[in-house]
RNA sequence: GGGCCUGUAGCUCAGUUGGUUAGAGCAGUCCGCUCAUAACGGAUUGGUCGCUGGUUCAAGUCCGGCCAGGCCUACCA
């Protein structure tokens, strides 16, 4: 069977600083993604990792009074526990500190620089030593008296002047502008679009796109030039690249999975993918990737996760008080998509509760517990199906995973799973409706034929939710006895219906009710 | 200052190219059920679709203005 090529990536992390909410957040939905598309009949290569050169992580070691590499080592390392905590499924972790990357990095900038688009220049403007940051003209205030240039904050500026190399990015603007007319999907959602592409209009500036040694030199080599290091973001964005085997374009995983088709970020970092990526590879002549999808942001109880407040929420911590899959399940059901989105105790409660606890979990509960005492222990023979039954298997096998397929491809994650716990609502209506428990007595054939009927559609809403809950879904499946070759979305059909007579083990809940308690901690 | 986005029931959100009495889930209320994680089902309360003009036979859906909230406006990533 020959399946489609799939490439996702999210931003690699600044290790600058450990893992949050945020990152948690982007690395799920990616997450997401890649395990639906795996499940459909996809060949997936999904990749993530770290950003670890640069001024900040140089800086911030020093202080700590290690060296650059031992800094971004002892991070970069929380970074890695975290797709293990969260069950991140990614198929490589890519560290730009790596030998394979430093090659990349390379060898994209011979390729712009043969395309004539880098030129040794002067990076000049006025740069403030206390917030180590540059500003532009009509940013800063001059002092009338003195004719000191004041930043916003207060700090003084003063003009620096630097050696630096520089990508023609100018020459870019209006071939750009042309290449977000031809290709609409290419920045996501349109919000995001409408701001790149106005930002483009005002004309671009070319881009610096080395720093000196004397001032930095913790970062790639600039080929050719002993004295330089390349800036961060030609450094960082190739790592897209490097992850599936550039500069060798000849590899098989280049060839396949080249170009991408998600690089997921936030929404702040939209400019470096939207302008400077794709402009970097028109100039290597480089295929561009498909779409850059900005997810937003998410508050903690209505205020940005912030330091100073003191509310960052960690990976470890969530996970630790609600669980894994129900902290994945709230993240992706809550946050619509690309929009920002609150994260709130009573609101993850009640959302874990309500759906996976009392809708999901207590159907499969119910489900097999009936069959488990009133059948033998094993899944049941049916009969005839009546035209309730027909319907509910019928939505189960058709409808659901097509409507799912739709809103998917608009990654639009939160609508996938209301559509999914829309069948999660036929089935308890179909429950109580049929009511099993009553005809146990009145029809024992007939109660058989409707505990089947649930086994079936039980097993379908399994699958179907593996990417979000993957290990739910896996004990939910295991429970069914399912084998783990048969838990694609190409089995989401009658062909592949519950075998009558499988014996099954006393169910389990998988999903926990969560109590006030918890809601506390 | 310039530009963009959002504003639909208490809460979180759906509402296709404008077309019958505006929807879902959660929360609330009432009734039912007892298989199940005191879970489930049914019914029901609740909205002048931010405000205001206009276009149209017809507007939550198009256009103008206003109000509120948010974001972008280049080298920290």
């Amino acid at each position: 069977m020959n399946k489609t090529p799939f490439y996702i990536t999210t931003a690699i992390s600044y290790v600058n600083g450990v893992p949050h909410l945020g990152h948690a957040y982007e690395i799920i939905l990616t997450d997401v993604m890649a395990r639906f598309k795996r499940l459909d009949n996809h060949d997936v290569y999904f990749l993530t990792g770290t950003d670890e050169h640069g001024e900040k992580v140089a800086k911030t070691a020093e202080k700590n009074g290690v060296t650059p590499k031992e800094f971004a080592d002892k991070n970069a390392a929380t970074f890695i526990k975290m797709t293990e905590t969260l069950n991140i499924s990614n198929d490589d972790f890519i560290r730009t500190t790596q030998p394979h990357h430093h090659l990349a990095a390379q060898a994209m900038w011979e390729k712009l620089h043969a395309n004539g688009d880098i030129y040794l220049g002067k990076y000049e403007g006025w740069y403030s030593v206390r917030e180590e940051a540059y500003f532009t003209e009509d940013e800063l205030i001059t002092v009338p008296e003195t004719k000191e240039r004041i930043t916003p904050n207060g700090t003084e500026a003063v003009w620096v002047e630097e050696e630096s190399y520089f990508f023609k990015l100018s020459k870019y603007t209006d071939i750009l502008l042309k290449f977000y007319e031809n290709n609409p999907d290419f920045i996501q959602p349109s919000t995001r679009r409408n701001e790149i592409i106005s930002f483009v209009k005002q004309g671009l500036k070319d881009l610096s796109i080395s720093r000196h040694k004397d001032r930095l030199s913790w970062g790639i080599p600039v080929p050719n030039d002993e004295n330089h290091v390349m800036y961060v973001w030609l450094d960082a964005l190739t790592n897209y690249l490097t992850g599936i085997g550039f500069p060798d374009e000849a590899s098989e995983t280049y060839k396949k999975y080249w170009p991408a088709n998600y690089h997921v970020i936030g929404k702040d970092i939209t400019r470096f993918h939207a302008i400077y990526w794709p402009a970097f590879l028109l100039a290597a002549q480089i295929e561009t990737p498909k779409t850059i999808w900005a997810h937003g942001f998410i508050n903690v109880h209505g205020q940005k996760m912030s330091k100073s407040i003191g509310n960052v929420l960690s990976p470890d911590g969530l996970v630790e008080t609600y669980g894994l899959d129900q902290i994945r399940y709230f993240l992706m059901r809550e946050i619509p998509h690309g929009q920002d989105g609150n994260f709130g105790h009573e609101q993850a409660i009640n959302r874990i509760n309500a759906d996976l606890a009392n809708g999901l979990g207590n159907l499969a509960q119910r489900t097999l517990s009936m069959i488990y005492k009133n059948c033998d222990q094993q899944i049941p023979d049916h009969g005839d199906f009546t035209e309730s039954d027909k319907a509910l298997l019928d939505n189960v096998y058709t409808l659901m995973l097509k409507n799912v397929r739709i809103v998917m491809n608009d990654f639009k994650v939160h609508r996938a799973l209301e559509e999914i716990w829309r069948v999660v609502g036929d089935a308890n209506a179909y429950i109580d409706e049929q009511a099993p428990w009553a005809l146990r007595k009145q029809n024992p054939e007939r109660m058989k034929t409707v505990l089947y009927v649930l086994s079936d559609v039980i097993r379908c809403l399994a699958i179907i939710i593996q990417p979000v809950v993957p290990q739910s879904a896996q004990s939910m499946l295991d429970q069914l006895k399912i084998s783990a070759d048969e838990r694609d979305f190409a089995m989401i059909s009658s062909d592949y219906a519950m075998k009558p007579g499988t014996d099954i083990d006393k169910p389990q809940g998988v999903f926990p009710r969560l109590t006030v308690e918890e809601a506390a901690a």
